[in-house]
RNA sequence: CGGGGUGUAGCGCAGUCUGGCUAGCGCACCUGGUUUGGGACCAGGGGGUCGAAGGUUCGAAUCCUUUCACCCCGACCA
């Protein structure tokens, strides 16, 4: 797949720069245009292939090219870079505070789970069975051939976690005796492991790091609340800070967290119009405390089993990033998660003007510094590296730099600074007092127009259909050869059976899920089944 | 697990069919120079024993055998 990816990739460039040159040709010939350079540089992209000619290609090109991560020695495990990892220290940030104020607290939990754990809860295990990763050794000896082997055999077998209900459900069981006990409200970081056939950086790796919310309730209404709030939690984090909306719901049976009575889930909408999940929220019922014995005593003096719940986000959601923000020219940051807000790239010709441009430059890195924005000080840095001009700003458009000054003699005359806008193509001059003045509400208004621009192209893509004919048409790819951007959300009333997943998978189409409604839908006509239904479903391509 | 494909420099590839100069090319890297407000140019340079093992041969990246790894499609999973 890499391979034929790059191929593609390499074949797209060629013929790119055919089309550039063309391009070139064309506006050469051509007096109306002044600038013909500069229009026939715009005309280039920082990423091959743009998104129109091959996303999953341009996915991959956009965090190669931001340096966000890349494939490991280890199969299906990746290293996650500093700018991407950056990312991730911020979403943790803001995710870790947002759980804290409502009323969890951190804690941690073994990596390793005992097989015969994993084994009580039927359910569970068989939705994730297949995918585990096995201990059975502990010990390494020289073998005949040079190498090493394993050589100290494990009584039972240490299941790596891919989920960690069933050793934390243990834990809770000891912790809790009494109904004064309850609520047990823990989150951990951590990672987990999923052994993955198929591997896409950030989007689904074997290997991965996440939060893991875990709670234990005396009644079934608590903890159904706490179930909707922590989707409230994500849905926010998701809007607020990844500018990313979202559409909240039910997932169906078939979609469910194995093990679940009921998972809620929070969905978006990639530039390739497919749905990423991007946050789950589960209620689990008495199913994992009947089956680990998380019981206490309760105010009439009887013993009852506990309610819990789990929830988790991954570092999927910087996929998502990716994938709601960016452009052609690589990554766009939304500035509250940007490790970084403002880079500063001093222009310098000659040496005699360094000292005058770098004190320059300092003081404006000291003034910015100073700036608050999201209650922080804006995250500033200069880039004195000796790219050269051009070089140096596209390689702070493709990491997705939210705002990039450049400064040299000229403005120190004029005492301006040369800004550019990540989510902006053109670059202007403005007055230096009036930028530092002028930031944190440039930063803000960036971090609107990215969340209206990601909303506009949901919106614009969210159809509502009465017949399945429709709805085929609606998923069937228009164009073959380029089948990756097509379709999107739709809207119909359903009901949730094996005859309607039957008639879905040919289009490799999914239940996204059930979304909230304040009110109830009028009797409808299920568009799969034909029977009546009142309830609706979002559907579409998936991650 | 079934079908197909690929292993040659950090990355991407050519060379293999038809064995033969010192194993090439692009990008990246290093040095020097000229440049520098939108992805520089010129010159020079470093780096590979051709996935591994065995065989055929005067001679193997190239032919034969075995083996390993990876990739794609399907299945499976989300």
């Amino acid at each position: 797949m890499v391979q034929l990816i790059s191929r593609a990739a390499d074949e797209l460039t060629t013929c790119l720069s055919t089309r550039s040159l063309n391009l070139y040709n064309m506006v050469q010939n051509d007096s109306h245009f002044t600038k013909k350079r500069s229009l026939y540089l715009m005309a280039k992209t920082g990423i091959s292939p743009t998104r129109q000619e091959d996303y999953p290609a341009w996915y991959q090109q956009v965090v190669r090219a931001a340096d966000l991560a890349e494939n490991s020695p280890v199969r299906g495990c990746m290293v996650i870079k500093p700018w991407g990892y950056g990312i991730w220290e911020n979403m943790q940030k803001v995710l870790d505070k947002m759980f804290k104020d409502t009323g969890h607290e951190n804690a941690y939990f073994p990596l390793f789970i005992p097989k015969s754990f994993l084994e009580k809860e039927a359910e569970h295990v068989e939705g994730f069975a297949k995918e585990c990763a096995v201990v059975t050794h502990h010990r390494l000896e020289p073998g005949p051939d040079g190498g090493l082997v394993p050589a100290g055999e494990l009584e039972e077998p240490l299941i790596v976690r891919p989920t960690s209900e069933t050793i934390i459900g243990h834990m809770f069981a000891k912790w809790i005796g009494s109904y004064r006990d309850l609520p047990l409200k823990i989150n951990q970081w951590c990672n987990v492991v999923r052994w993955e056939m198929r591997v896409r950086l950030f989007l689904r790796t074997a290997e991965f790091l996440w939060q893991e919310g875990h709670t234990a309730h005396e009644t079934k209404e608590e903890a159904l609340e706490e179930t909707r709030t922590m989707l409230d939690v994500y849905a926010q984090f998701a809007e607020e800070y990844m500018a990313m909306p979202v559409v909240r719901g039910e997932k169906t049976e078939s979609e469910r967290f194995p093990g679940a009575d009921m998972t809620l889930s929070i969905e978006a909408m990639m530039q390739d119009r497919k749905a990423l999940q991007s946050g789950t929220s589960h209620f689990l019922g008495q199913n994992f405390s009947k089956a680990q014995e998380i019981k206490f005593q309760n105010k009439d003096g009887g013993e009852s089993f506990a309610w819990t719940t789990s929830w988790g986000l991954s570092t999927r959601m910087v996929g998502a990033l990716i994938m709601t923000h960016s452009d052609d020219d690589g990554l766009v940051l939304p500035p509250r998660l940007a490790p970084k807000h403002v880079v500063i790239c001093p222009v310098i010709r000659k040496d005699e003007e360094r000292v005058t441009v770098m004190e320059y430059c300092e003081s404006l890195k000291a003034e910015i510094a100073e700036v608050i924005y999201d209650g922080k000080p804006v995250e500033v840095f200069i880039d004195d590296s000796d790219k050269r001009g051009g070089e140096k700003k596209w390689y702070h458009i493709k990491r997705g730099v939210p705002i990039r000054v450049e400064a040299g003699p000229r403005d120190i005359q004029s005492n301006s600074v040369f800004v550019g806008r990540r989510d902006q193509p053109k670059s202007t001059g403005i007055d230096r007092s009036e930028f530092v003045a002028t930031l944190v509400e440039t930063l803000d208004d960036m971090q609107k127009s990215l969340y209206e621009r990601a909303l506009k192209l949901r919106t614009d893509n969210t159809h509502s259909f009465e017949s399945f004919e429709d709805f085929s048409a609606f998923f069937t790819p228009k164009n073959a050869k380029n089948p990756e951007l097509h379709g999107g959300f739709a809207e119909c009333y359903f009901v949730d059976c094996p005859e309607t997943d039957e008639m879905l998978k040919p289009l490799k189409v999914t239940p996204r899920c059930i979304p909230f409604s304040e009110t109830e839908h009028p009797e409808g006509t299920c568009i799969f089944t034909g029977k009546p239904t009142r309830v609706r479903g979002v559907f579409s391509k998936s991650y």
